[in-house]
DNA sequence: GCGACAG
DNA sequence: ATCTTGTCGC
């Protein structure tokens, strides 16, 4: 576990990316046995004004929801491309002090390693909790990769130098392919194999679609 | 210098 | 992300 206090607030951009390029030293990737996996959790995080609302769903293997939390603070960091974290990183910390359960992956909106330091929302808050998270995106932040033609094809996102770094896959008809990428302590094999696993009729795999539903939810 | 750019 | 209704296509 990472001492948060001294990372969770930068000031300027320039502190951001060296706390991004020291979390980088932190990260583990390594496969994850979904056979062993019991819970999953989801998180979202929405705005209200000045107010982030933060939503953490856990569910089991048969989609049934264990527990929902959610928890607002106050954003201190604007929204910058590649600095995603900083600005939604302290509310779901707030969230996951609350959560009784303890899941065994957690799936992020956003990327993991396809990032330019490679240390998306994903990777970042892992690394924080010290759990293996996979990040699910709705669009691609850093690296190309073909379009998906047929539903549960997956093609290779790959960076400037050609390495993979994660996958855009075609979840459902008729929708834009989401982007899959490993956080903390999994890797592309298992990431992919995992978010296959949790999609359920919809475009986003179960954990994210429904904290993203109870996101909006609670709002109304 | 000109684009690209998670939520 | 958010501001916002109806509407076209599975």
């Amino acid at each position: 576990m990472v001492d948060i206090s001294n990372f969770l607030y930068p000031k300027t951009l320039e502190e951001a990316e060296r706390i991004q390029k020291e979390f980088l030293k932190k990260l583990v990737l390594l496969p994850l046995d979904f056979s062993k996996v019991t819970l999953i959790a989801g998180v979202d995080v929405s705005y209200v004004g000045d107010q982030a609302l933060g939503v953490v769903v856990v569910i089991n293997k048969n989609f049934e929801v264990i527990e929902v939390i959610h928890e607002t603070l106050k954003v201190t960091f604007p929204y910058v491309p590649g600095f995603l974290a900083f600005r939604e990183a302290p509310v779901i910390l707030k969230c996951f002090e609350k959560l009784k359960s303890k899941p065994d992956v957690v799936l992020f909106d956003g990327q993991g390693i396809a990032h330019p330091r490679r240390l998306g929302i994903a990777s970042h808050v892992g690394i924080l909790l010290d759990i293996p998270t996979i990040g699910v995106a709705k669009s691609i932040l850093y690296g190309k990769c073909e379009k998906p033609s047929d539903v549960g094809q997956a093609t290779e996102l790959k960076d400037r130098n050609g390495e993979v770094i994660g996958f855009c896959y075609l979840s459902k008809k008729n929708t834009k392919p989401i982007v899959i990428s490993p956080g903390y302590k999994t890797n592309l094999e298992s990431s992919l194999y995992i978010v296959k696993s949790l999609i359920n009729g919809f475009k986003l795999p179960e954990p994210v679609r429904l904290a993203h539903h109870y996101s909006q939810k609670l709002k109304s």
